[in-house]
DNA sequence: CATGAATGAGTGTTCATTCAT
DNA sequence: AATGAATGAACACTCATTCAT
């Protein structure tokens, strides 16, 4: 699944053949076939199985969290860094936007264990944080936008574009800019702009 | 083209097969080969003659706009929305994302024609807002980023996961809401803030 | 068609080669996709095509026929043999007991379509021959299985293991004979057997 | 083997899979090559082992039948119908029609091991009726011919397109109704038609 | 200019066969 | 003896590309 991962991340569904599979995870073509269905049931496969563990984990992250949510969201950030971003699970998203269109049931499942998972999991911080007084009580809705789109544009420039025209931010230092953009814009007022 | 296109941005480069594409243009398969060498030769001519002439006309507003400069900005994303957002060349952007793997010399190409060209028109007038003493003095690199990424997150949504999974805000809403956002930060502080 | 016949025949469903069946042609593997959907296409076509067109002839032969039912049936069965027995269709029979199992639509329309229709041919025949008095008043259906029965086998025997263990009968001399007996036997005792 | 031959009588020998029959042997894929060195001399040591030792004991029942011919042959195609026709071994006919073109060498087995010694069998019950005057001295290898045609088309069709297409005659009443025919028709006159 | 029949290389999938355990 | 994971050759089917008309 790591080899399938790779190359469906480089290449999209399509572009990839299940010869160099099978060749990248040093088995045989007919192997695959003792695991998976299909061509399709891999990618779904590859999808499920490596993203949603890890949602539940930080759902757990979140239940549990003693701490200021400050903290939280960063580590929350940190996390997904470490274990989807810096990982090949960050070319995810791409795929999921290439072949959204040729897999809508695939698609809807995505919508519906991941990004509503998702958004679910950063919903709660921020209900968090606003009951806690900590952050000011913006939109909740809105806000899960901002703090996303950033990240994932990241990403998704990160295995598209961004392999051939290079020049991309460092995404430690990204990462931390838009960080510390978010919370100052969400720290309730007396703390973040003190007098 | 515009049925190759279509296809192109709903099935991606691999899943769109020439004989849709011509059955879509009302011409038999054949003909397109008169009209284009290849496959790749044909996707090649969708990207780049499809947003580069619309850039162009956009770099002659930004010359020769009469007018303030959130009026202009207003003007810049109203017309994108209009001749490029709106129509199927929204697509684009999710499709170069999904295919710069397998085109690295197209994605090279279409950074430095389209992506460089955009940035660089938003460049243009940030800084003529700046030098009329309209807008703070921002970073204006991250200025563009920070204008373009929630209007191509909505379009690469549009023409992906959207598709499917549907709720999607309505756009018009969505640009006025971001554009109020943006020009309120930007402008100077003694007009946006006043006393 | 006839390519496919002479495979199918030969070799079975499983057992031909698509590619084989082309080459016989005279034309590429991809050509065949232009006239069927699949194997499957291939293959009931070549049934239905072959084989229900040469029986509907055979039911304008009984409407019409001019003559004694002796020479109707010694007609039908020559017409039988110069168009089916003696042709590659010859092997269909042979063939569809092999695949009845694999293809039981294809069966029951084969059932319907060919065998009823025969038998239906056949009892037609018998039936004017009892009413002018010429047959004697069997009873029709075992009739038709008596008639049917060594022609079929004549035919099944040639595709299979005649193929290998030869000593055939001739089948011209083989026909004759039968064809002799079930007259004989047919016709009314004081016109067959005259003092 | 019981299994190989339910599924080779079903499906036809390519049409079988390897691990249908292991799976229906209740072993393992492998185990089968502990016994078979291919699915080919599976296929060989079912239709060798299954039929041959019955026919043995059928020279057997021949050499030492006291009683009648008649009662002979009665008791002989009871037999046959008790011991193959009536089980899965019912299905080899149709079986080695279907795979001879595929298995020459196989089909040359067969049509001295099964066919030319049934036919013995045959010849010599019919040889010893007419010696001893039960029958009318009719030609033998024809009648050998007429009286298992009708015994083969009736197993034949119900593994092939009985299956599907229903209606068959009940198999013991065919066969009485056969069997009646036959000896009538061979009995000598002066004892089947007295006066 | 336009066609569409023909092509054949390429790929997903199957399954008989092997072999380390 | 028995297993079952692994193999890889074989084949149905697709589709970008060509070219005679």
């Amino acid at each position: 699944m790591a080899a399938a991962l790779e190359l469906f991340v480089e290449k999209g569904f399509a572009g990839t053949r299940l010869e160099d599979v099978s060749a990248r995870a040093g088995v045989s073509k007919g192997t695959l076939y003792l695991y998976f269905d299909s061509k399709e049931a891999l990618f779904k496969a590859v999808i499920q199985e490596g993203i949603v563990p890890i949602l539940e984990e930080g759902a757990g992250l979140v239940d549990s969290f003693q701490g200021c949510t400050a903290d939280l969201l960063r580590t929350l950030i940190g996390e997904w860094w470490q274990r989807i971003g810096n990982t090949h699970l960050g070319g995810v998203p791409k795929l999921m936007i290439s072949e959204a269109g040729n897999f809508p049931e695939l698609a809807t499942y995505y919508h519906d264990a991941v990004i509503l998972r998702g958004r679910d999991l950063m919903r709660r911080t921020l209900q968090r944080g606003i009951a806690s007084g900590e952050f000011r009580s913006v939109d909740v809705e809105t806000a899960i936008d901002v703090i996303f789109a950033p990240v994932l544009m990241m990403v998704i420039w990160r295995y598209s574009l961004g392999a051939c025209c290079g020049t991309a931010h460092d995404p430690g230092t990204y990462l931390q800019t838009h960080f510390d953009l978010i919370v100052s814009g969400l720290f309730a007022p007396e703390r973040t702009r003190p007098a």
